[in-house]
DNA sequence: CGGTGAAACCGAACCGGTTCAGCGCGGAGG
DNA sequence: CCTCCGCGCTGAACCGGTTCGGTTTCACCG
């Protein structure tokens, strides 16, 4: 069961290892009649280049990587990276390029394993996602001159193309929306301001805030868990001037929330709207449904994905953006209660 | 910023290739004395070991495989896979093995992509899931001498180990606390019958029926999606003896059956009790809570990754089940409604 | 008809490790 | 004093590809 190599296949066609390189590689060098012989014993034989060989040959590693650094718990519920993953393996298709992966239990983990992928060869080049404010990573990569590509921004890096979704119009949108309904007082249940997702998608909301004169319009944070989400969404609602309605950043949170206000007596969205981010399975299957901002998170990975194999190849790579984020209505919102009307 | 080899660290520290070799692999043949400058040398240059050279010298690729192949918006949302890849993923640690995913479109392909691996020496070996009833990819990796764990099973195959759980024993606890709560009308909402994990359980649940002597207990098959299961639960309720209890083969199920059911008036678990199978945060978050069964996911990954090093390193190596199963009960189940009490 | 140039192919070096035969040397044993 | 053994190390082969300089062959052209 010894898989072949191109000695076998130069053997057995009478002809040098280079010519057999050439002729599997497509490239001048072979006449046509050899080239057609050599591939018909290549395929006879069920030959495939060795990765290794290759890799070690042309120096490319035929392989690129992403860590993702979050307790695995959360990290089984939300959706978000199986999609991106999903999206990033479409880019990759059946090329000659595959995904490393791995689940790092905190942040300086990850960066011991860029290192050690960089020092051993292993990939190419890294995607680096949950990007942090002051994130240690991004000079890290550039420092050990690894080629890599930040889910988020953008950056306004020049030396770190970023692949980013356009959450700032997004809640500018959905604010929209809710201050057309009538609401007034809007509470942002967020994840942690450590996150320049976070970051990006507070600052939109407090401009929105203000355009739409929403004084009373503010974040909460918490660490994207479900309880968290839960607590935060309870103890805005029992306050002096509960909000009207509450964008959670994320759908875990959302349907958690929803089971903890239905518990306080209140109605979704009778006496409170809902609006959640990253729409999913999840937020179809709750009742009331939620409503959520679509994001094409396939796509997200698949445009990371592609930049990251053209900066691999030397190309110039610029920041690029999927714009295509969508709200979607579904029944956890509504017009704002007429005053008097609670409880 | 061109990274050392050990023919740099040889000639910084004037001894030869071999040598260098032998003390960063801590084998005999040079002296403590030599050993240490070397290991000090290699440190200080920030020297790690070439994958692509290693494994071309020793044959072994320093990674394993998984495809997955469901189509993508299923696989968003269960979380089983993440948990899995999250136990994976701890086996192997900050060890030289990595894991190399790949997410196929169907079956076929994911043939195709374990055939490519193994013509290019990418993997050691794989992990399967998802297994079907008389599988192909048994075959095919055993022909191409692929080292291989199955996540299913037990297989009763000499030449393929399995890791599984045991699914057989849970659906008869899950049968046994139904029946003691009054109810003698169980559907079994099943996944597809090609998943042998599938028929597993169908088997168990046939088999604790007629011990339990609930001789209208059945099943219904669905393809796993949410709409699916809501439309199997609601046609089974409307049905002229529609069952007090239902189990789900998984939680997106439920989950989408709670909504359809509760829009058909019925209250759960007062009319009909829920039973879910994989326990996650989904089950904890929406209302009533999902009753479910508990697998450890984690370590059923982590289980059948260590076999596979072991199967990798040459050992022999056993079938192996996680039998720590657990039933975990919340509000969706209940006592039978007595008679005449529907509606 | 000699010169020329391109096509077709060969042989060897190279990538960065591992491994093995062999060699010099110092100490122990006879 | 000679022999033998084992330690510590060297040099080279090897893994399976890619690449490049060099050689042969042959058609074409002046």
């Amino acid at each position: 069961m010894k898989r072949p190599t191109i000695t076998d296949i130069a053997k057995e066609a009478g002809v040098s290892k280079g010519a057999v390189s050439y002729a599997l590689n497509g490239r001048p060098g072979v006449s046509h009649a050899t080239r057609t012989r050599i591939l018909a014993i290549a395929e006879q034989l069920g030959w495939g280049p060795s990765s290794a060989a290759r890799a070690l040959s042309d120096g490319k590693a035929g392989a690129i990587g992403m860590v993702i650094d979050r307790p695995a718990d959360v990290l089984g519920v939300e959706p978000f990276f199986m999609r991106l993953i999903a999206g990033i393996q479409n880019e990759l298709g059946s090329g000659p390029t595959s995904l490393l992966l791995q689940v790092a239990p905190d942040h300086d983990t990850e960066l011991g394993i860029h290192r050690r992928w960089h020092a051993e060869r292993r990939v190419d080049g890294v995607l680096l996602v949950d990007l942090r404010v002051d994130d240690e990573r991004l000079d890290a990569v550039t420092a050990i001159g690894m080629p890599a590509v930040v889910l988020g921004g953008p950056l306004d890096r020049s030396d770190l193309p970023s692949a980013w979704t356009d959450d700032g119009a997004a809640v500018g949108e959905v604010l929209d929306y809710l201050a057309a309904l009538g609401h007034r007082r809007v509470v942002h249940v967020a994840g942690p301001p450590e996150f320049l997702h976070t970051r990006v998608r507070t600052e939109a909301f407090v401009a929105a805030a203000r355009r739409l004169d929403l004084t009373e319009a503010r974040t909460v944070h918490t660490d994207y868990t479900d309880e968290s989400g839960a607590s935060a969404a309870r103890r805005v609602l029992v306050s002096g001037e509960p909000p009207t309605a509450l964008i959670f950043d994320n759908d875990v949170m959302a349907v958690a929330a929803l089971g903890a206000v239905q518990e306080l007596g209140l109605s979704v969205p009778g006496d409170v709207s809902f609006v959640a981010w990253d729409d999913s399975v999840l937020c179809r299957l709750v009742r009331p449904a939620l409503t959520a901002v679509r994001r094409p998170v396939a796509d997200y990975g698949a445009l990371a994905a592609s930049m990251l194999q053209r900066l691999i190849a030397g190309e110039d790579v610029q920041d690029a953006g999927t714009t295509a984020l969508m709200l979607v209505t579904r029944a956890s919102s509504g017009a704002v209660p007429r005053p008097g009307n609670r409880r």
